[in-house]
DNA sequence: CTCAGCTCCGAAACCGGTTTCGGCAAGATG
DNA sequence: CATCTTGCCGAAACCGGTTTCGGAGCTGAG
């Protein structure tokens, strides 16, 4: 028989050590230890020693949300996690936050996250977290051209931090990887590789990544001396589905292209299977060079060619970036940019086909 | 040039009506409105209702960080992540997560997330976590045999809900989909259409899932009147290629079956890549019947058949459960369970092959 | 009519911190 | 040597709630 009292659940035996204990045990006052943890000018170095030792030892350890009564700081971050998109970035769901909870942690700060299914309920949710003070600011991932949620957070006054740019930078801090490098070494490659017929499928317009890859693989065509067929271009593919059909439709055309890149995983294991179809073999008929590096890249055969994101890292920092905006740092000294990592897998080679060769090879298996 | 005080970010323009404007417009005192807000019994309805109007109608939101400090609830939920077992868990994350924050924001509670790559670690993790009295308690996803995570909580006292059963149910709360049952209508679903060779892929025999769906197959197999052929089970396989080792092995058995029961989507879809190895058709000359609904199971040529579990769902019971155990109630009234959906497409169908023929196809694919 | 009992609310302490203000003692200045 | 700083810390208010305690006013029994 079991003889504790019945208190509420959640109530724990051991006491916590307030400040109060620290600076009894001292014998200063609390507001002096507060100083002294607070590094306030006004504290000598040696009274600020040993009232950290003391704490330490001590294993003192303020409770976030005592202070927050006063600081209006509970030291949270905010993530909304959009169902919409989801066929796109779930993938890294994983991998983001762990990166996210840990830059945040390695700081003593935590991570607070809801869902949301429309864009005007992602608004709706954000207010009501800053509303009741439940996070100090938030990460905004996959930022877009006209992004809803930038127009209301610098409305509010509501520090956050975007994954990705934006083209109104005012007010903006951000982390992003550079796919605009990424698009222009893939072309850089395949040139060098011997291919002149290169398509280009395309991810979501709204999302900013999209122009800038779209303007990262022109300019490096252009660079290359290529000429650019419109009709080797499509846009919105995001989803095998949409990649498989992108793909067909490219490869259809009257002088199909002897590479495609894709500006986004999916879409590129759809170009396998349109390439299936169509009889056309990846790596060698076809080359692929895609963006993203999501695990499935690799079990695909032949193992997809991809500039990867490190999704962790890309976490960590924004985390670390949005404390520091949260601190007062201004948006102009918090943007990072980080290039990403070519994959040199086997979906890219040497041309073996030409481009009417390969309109041969795919009419005959159409027919 | 904006002549805005510097103020620290975050701090907003909007003042927050605290209980003392509620309590002032009232001309009462701020404790007579905790109270009559609190449902006290010593305040009169008639002042209940009236000091319930007012805060309403002023907006009033109780600052949940300003309760914590005297009640020690922070009104948050915990979860830990564990990226070692990535690849069972994660096409459902997002699913998961927004159950979760639905139910916990329906009644005002947030969800904090954080990370953990290894066992110990999130037990140090889920230590910090509730020594800071950032959560209330935590959501424990993958319910296992033998789960350091359960010893701990029990331990310190600390409320906790399982996504999936205990053997031992000592002060466990959960919620978990009835695999078993799963298993045996799989069993029944292709004993009617005429198999009576069926195989068996069986997940990671550490989660408890893992037993029952087991149990449930062998009882239904022997309720059927079919025999069990040991060479026909194999363990261990959550990813695509360890379904595709098994599959392998399996359809290599002198009896070869003409169905395979996979406790897990993935090992279904490597099944789907054997067959293809060997030259067997899925739907006809293999069934296949699987369990957990994953996207990719649509995609697949036949569709994959399977038991769907509804992660949205599941992640709003799990942390409305959690609530009410955080609230005291008793753990034994805490335990729910569901049935899987059935979704019945194209992988199992009535055996085009017998056992022998198939044996036959596979060995003439093989030499 | 008196007094016990009940209903209902105000007063004040409290939770664990932060921050403002003021004052004492030591050192610098004239 | 008197005065002005300066460095350093204590006292107390404060943040926005919750909770305990006590007492005023009304009711009903004796």
């Amino acid at each position: 028989m079991r003889g504790e009292p019945e208190r509420p659940i959640g109530t724990h035996t051991r006491k916590r050590i307030t400040i109060s204990d620290v600076s009894d045990a001292l014998g200063l006052t609390k507001s002096t230890v507060s100083r002294a943890l607070n590094d306030y000018p006004d504290i000598s170095d040696s009274t600020r020693l040993r009232v950290r030792r003391m704490a330490e030892n001590m294993g003192y350890r303020p409770l976030s949300h005592a202070q927050a009564i006063k600081t209006g700081l509970t030291k949270s971050l905010g993530l909304v996690i959009q169902l919409a998109d989801h066929d796109s970035h779930r993938p890294f769901l994983a991998e983001f936050l762990a990166g996210l909870s840990q830059g945040a942690s390695a700081q003593g700060w935590t991570l607070t996250i809801a869902a949301s299914d429309s864009p005007a309920h992602t608004i709706e949710t954000m207010q009501t977290m800053i509303g009741d003070r439940k996070v100090d600011g938030f990460i905004l991932p996959r930022a877009q051209v006209d992004d809803e949620r930038v127009a209301f957070l610098r409305a509010a006054g509501v520090p956050f931090v975007l994954f990705g740019r934006s083209p109104d930078p005012t007010g903006c801090a951000w982390f992003d990887v550079l796919g605009e490098d990424a698009m222009r070494d893939a072309v850089a490659h395949l040139a060098g590789l011997g291919h002149r017929h290169i398509g280009f499928i395309n991810g979501g317009a709204r999302y900013t990544y999209s122009r800038l890859r779209h303007e990262g693989f022109l300019a490096a065509m252009e660079g290359a001396g290529l000429s650019f067929d419109a009709s080797l271009m499509c846009d919105e593919a995001v989803t095998i589905q949409a990649g498989k059909d992108a793909g067909h439709r490219i490869l259809m055309a009257k002088t199909p292209p002897t590479a495609i890149i894709c500006a986004v995983d999916m879409a590129a294991l759809g170009v396998y299977r349109a390439a299936a179809d169509l009889g056309v073999a990846i790596g060698t008929d076809l080359s692929v060079i895609s963006y993203d590096g999501i695990p499935e890249g690799a079990y695909a055969t032949p193992q997809l060619s991809t500039f990867a994101v490190d999704f962790t890292e890309s976490g960590k920092r924004l985390s670390t970036l949005l404390i520091r905006r949260i601190r007062g740092e201004a948006p102009e000294d918090l943007r990072e940019t980080v290039r990403p990592v070519f994959l040199n897998r086997g979906s890219a080679g040497p041309p073996a086909k030409s481009s009417r060769q390969l309109a041969q090879t795919i009419a005959r298996h159409t027919k």
